[in-house]
Order: C-alpha cells, then structure tokens, then sequence
RNA sequence: GUAGAUGUAGGCUAGUUGGUAAGCCGUCGGCCUCUCAAGCCGGAGAUCGCGGGUUCGACUCCCGUCAUCUGCACCA
C-alpha cells in the first residue's frame, strides 16, 4: 500500500522555514513510494488565527516546489482539509470515547486549575498536570450539566497503570509510564477540538499511514497512541525529525533568525536552493555529495540516510549554496529570479508611491529606494546620530529590545501593517515614556541607515517584518558595543 | 523539577559485518587578477561528550555519567 502522509501547518503567523523542512521531508518519502502528500490547515486556535496566514503558507509551500496531491485548495477524497469546517466530525467522534469511557467531561474552572498547577509548582510536585477532579462523575449526570450549559471540557481518560511505548522509527521504541501522562483536554470549552484530538482524528480518516513531524511531539504521542487504542484505530508509523536549531542550540526562532520562508525568498535565494539546504539538515546522500536536486533527494531516500539529531541552521552555508546556483544560472534564468523574486512590479509600485514626491530625477529612484533591498546594512555613516539626548545607548538598545518583541504579541501590530505599526509605536512609547520623535529617528536609521527616508511605518511595512527585525538586531548589537558618552 | 531525545573539528554531514576518522561551509595563508568576486593550491582545526568494561584492537558493542535540547496549556 503506498504510503500517505501530511504536512499540517497552523495558520498562525508568517510561513516558517521549520514547516518547509518537515514539508521537504514528508515530501521526498511520499514521492519516493508512489505515496501521497497532504496538506491539511489546522485552524482550531481560535486566539492565534491570523487571516492571511494560510494563503501565505500555501504560496510559500508552493514557491518551494513542494506540491501536495490533496488539500484545501486542490480538492481530494478526505476533505474537507480545514479543520474549522470539519467541527461536526470531531463532536461525533468525541461521543464515542465519552460513550465508551475513554474520556470524560471535566467542570474544572479555569481559576481551579491555574491554582491546582500554583500548587503543584510549590510543591515541587514532579509531575505536573490534571489532578483528576473531575475524573469520576457521574457520566448521565455530567452530561445533564453539559447539556444544562454548564461550560466543561472534555479529557482523555489516561490509563492509571502501565505504559504506552511509541514505536518511532527514527529514534526506536520509546517507552512513557501512564503516570506521566496528562489526561489531555480533547475539547476546548469553546466547542473547538485541540490538536490533539483533531490530528490523530483526521490522521485516520485522510488515511494517513506515516505521521512524520518535528521532535517537538515526541512527548505528546503517547497520547495520540492511546487516542488511536480508544477508537479501536490502527496507528500510523512515527517518525519524529530533529527540530532547527538556531547557533546557540535553542528552537530555531525568530528572536535569532529570519524564519519565514517568505525572508527567503525576498532576500533572493532559489527555492531550489533553500530546499537542498534544508535536506542536508539531517539527510544525506550516503556519499560526498550535498549538492542535489528535489528529485536526486526523492530518488535516494531511505530513512537510514536521516541523522535523528537536531542540525543548526547555519545561514552562511545557505549563501554559499545559494551564490553557487546563482553563478549557474543562465542570463535568462537570473534576469527571470529577479524579477519575480525581487523586483515584483506589485513591491515596486509601492516602492515608487513612497518615493514619488521625493525624486528630483527619475533614477533618484534606485539609489533612494535602495535599502529596500538587502540583508544587513552599513551604520558607519549614521554613527553620531544614534546618540538620544538623555538617554544611553544601553537604554536605547533596550527598548528597541523590547519594541521587537512586544511587536509579535500584539495581533495588530504582527501583521506588519503600517497602521497598526503606528498605532503600536505611539503607545509603545507612551507606555515607555519617550517621545515618539526620538524612538522613530532610531527606527528609521535601523532599518533604513539613513536619518532622511520615508514615512516611518509604510517603509517597515514594506521592507518586511524578518528584514526589520533584523537590522534592529544589528542595530541594537551596534549600540551596546558603543562606548557611552560622558 | 520531571519525562524523553540528542551528543564525530566553530557549523552540516560520512564513517551499518569493530582495525585510531572523510567531504562541504566557515576560518587562515598563497597563486591568479586593474580591483573585487569566482577559480586554483595549501594550512590550522576532532584524544569521535566524559569514565569504565568487552576485545589483540572500539567512533562503532555493554554499563555508567555529564551536557544540551524539546515537552510537561482549554497553543499548535
């Protein structure tokens, strides 16, 4: 039977690079095998959907070259591929573990358990999790509250004894004692399933035969096994993939690295490329050669050929490949990359609005917009205007510190739009007591290495949130390396 | 804290019947060249996390130990 398998990201933010390795890899064994790819959408965080994060994903999994045979927007045999459409499938299938006992409906409040979780930190309670409060009631009595509108969820009755091994292909068998083991909220109060129960669901019925994600799960899948052993299913092979690391070893993420795809290709490196990249992460040929295409990666897989390890994503090795392929290319396949990847007419005319009333001639144009493009910039210029009256340059990194990363946990401000980043910015400063006039001119020459640019917010808008992110990061290490003035 | 995973040079990897480590990126130097890039040549860098054991011999097998990472949400 050819195998089927999924990548099932969550339309939570921009697309990350993490989501294309797992992609890659679910990818090159599907095709290896006559298999079939799926992708399915899993929107069941109703706080963390951000509308247009979906789209985003499906062109950036799609501008990899990574195609899917079923999914939201091509169609198949086991949709819907969305699980907010698929709500009623997972209620139905929820009645049967609360009919056979393997879950229970629980009236917890949310004050309760945050109490309970307090009283177990204190404790230095070594495990932690649901005491079983409500593990007992009466089922025809919790169901008469539940249908009297009493709000509840409803968890995963986890065996008391014994144990649940996991059999990961990569790693081997993988042994969690029951006792270790939360009894998992399946149901959310608001009626949603959480990931949990909606997965393992979904994996059975789109046919899922290998469940190949990142390591990240790994402590989570005896709960999937014991949701399969509930509804009498049969369950998928494991196979848990080391996650990306950043330099320092930690979960690649945005605060030390661009991680969205789209990063990728703004700044101009092929697809073909960043893909050979990401499957040297942790695949390889078996010879010397790290040099391959997609499809010399699909004819040669096997998964003794993947290192279980979780591999740093080294940004210069990625260049070197990247300037390699691009010496390759033809004048028509260069003078085509970078017209679609960087000079896309839509960027352009935003590009030319902004600069528009500021031209004397018209190819000002290219020198004006010029920081547009490009990764890190050159500050030396700008040095001596870095200085804030009455601040220090500690103060100023730290709050521009704390402007990067409050910026992701505002749901407005994260879509990197330039109204909401204005609107954030001034009651950014507010909050800090500065004045907008001096945050904004450390802004501008971050992201632009200029004191004169245009207006504030369209341009981080349009020079994209990785690129910003990471020219104040620079900028921050530049002003923490500067001696203070007396 | 606890559970699990991982551990070959700064980074990614190769090394699958046990015979003291190979390639790529980076780094350093040289050649070439108007300059830079590319290209070519060369160097440094690993007691294979550490400690035991088995063996004539272990990166490869066994035991222990340490470090790191991930999970421990009504987030995925």
């Amino acid at each position: 039977m050819p195998p089927r398998v999924r990548i099932a990201p969550s339309p939570t933010g921009d697309p990350h690079v993490g989501t294309a390795y797992v992609a890659l890899f679910n990818y090159a064994f599907a095709r290896r095998h006559g298999g079939k790819f799926v992708l399915r959408i899993e929107d069941t965080d109703q706080e963390r959907y951000t509308p247009g994060s979906e789209q985003a994903i499906l062109e950036a999994l799609r501008w990899l070259g990574l195609s899917w045979d079923e999914g939201p927007d091509v169609g198949g045999e086991h949709g819907p591929y969305r699980q907010s459409e698929r709500l009623p499938i997972y209620r139905e299938h929820l009645t049967t573990l609360l009919d056979s006992g393997r879950a229970y409906r629980c009236f917890c409040t949310r004050e309760r358990l945050d109490e309970l979780r307090r009283a177990q930190m204190a404790a230095k309670a070594s495990f932690l999790g649901y005491d079983g409060h409500c593990r007992d009631l009466d089922p025809g009595e919790a169901q008469q509250r539940a249908e009297a509108g009493q709000p509840h969820v409803v968890r995963l009755r986890v065996p008391k004894g014994g144990r649940t091994v996991v059999a990961d292909r990569l790693h081997g068998d993988v042994e969690f004692s029951h006792s270790e083991i939360d009894d998992q909220v399946l149901l959310k109060s608001d009626g949603f399933p959480t990931y949990h129960l909606a997965n393992v669901v979904d994996d059975h019925l789109m046919g899922i035969t290998h469940v190949i994600r990142g390591e990240e799960w790994m402590s989570s899948t005896p709960k999937h096994v014991l949701l399969y052993d509930a509804f009498g299913w049969e369950e998928p092979q494991w196979y848990h993939l080391g996650l990306l690391r950043n330099y320092d070893k930690s979960k690649l993420s945005k605060r030390k690295n661009p991680v969205s795809i789209i990063h990728y290709r703004e700044l101009g490196f092929l697809p073909s490329t960043l893909l050979n990249f990401l499957a040297t992460l942790g695949f390889s040929m078996g010879d010397d050669r790290e040099r391959f295409s997609l499809q010399e990666m699909v004819d040669a897989f096997e998964w003794s050929k993947v290192s279980p390890g979780g591999p740093v994503f080294d940004p210069r090795k990625l260049e070197a490949f990247n300037a390699d392929d691009i010496r390759a290319l033809s004048p028509e396949a260069l003078y085509e990359h970078v017209m679609t990847q960087v000079l896309r007419p839509d960027r352009l005319r935003t590009m030319l609005a902004l600069a528009h009333e500021r031209l004397i001639r018209l190819d000002d144009f290219i020198p004006y917009v010029s920081f547009f493009f490009g990764a890190s910039l050159d500050y030396t210029p700008v040095v001596d205007k870095l200085h804030v009256k009455g601040r220090t340059f500690k103060q100023s990194a730290k709050l521009l510190h704390e402007y990067i990363e409050l910026i992701e946990r505002d749901p407005e401000a994260r879509a990197f739009t330039p109204e909401a980043l204005e609107n954030f910015s001034r009651s950014f400063c507010e909050r800090n007591d500065w004045k907008p006039r001096d945050l904004f001119t450390l802004l501008r020459i971050g992201i632009s290495g200029r004191t004169a640019a245009p207006p504030l917010f369209d341009t981080m808008a349009l020079c994209g949130k990785d690129r910003v992110r990471m020219r104040l990061r620079d900028l921050i290490a530049l002003l923490k390396a500067l001696p203070e003035a007396k």
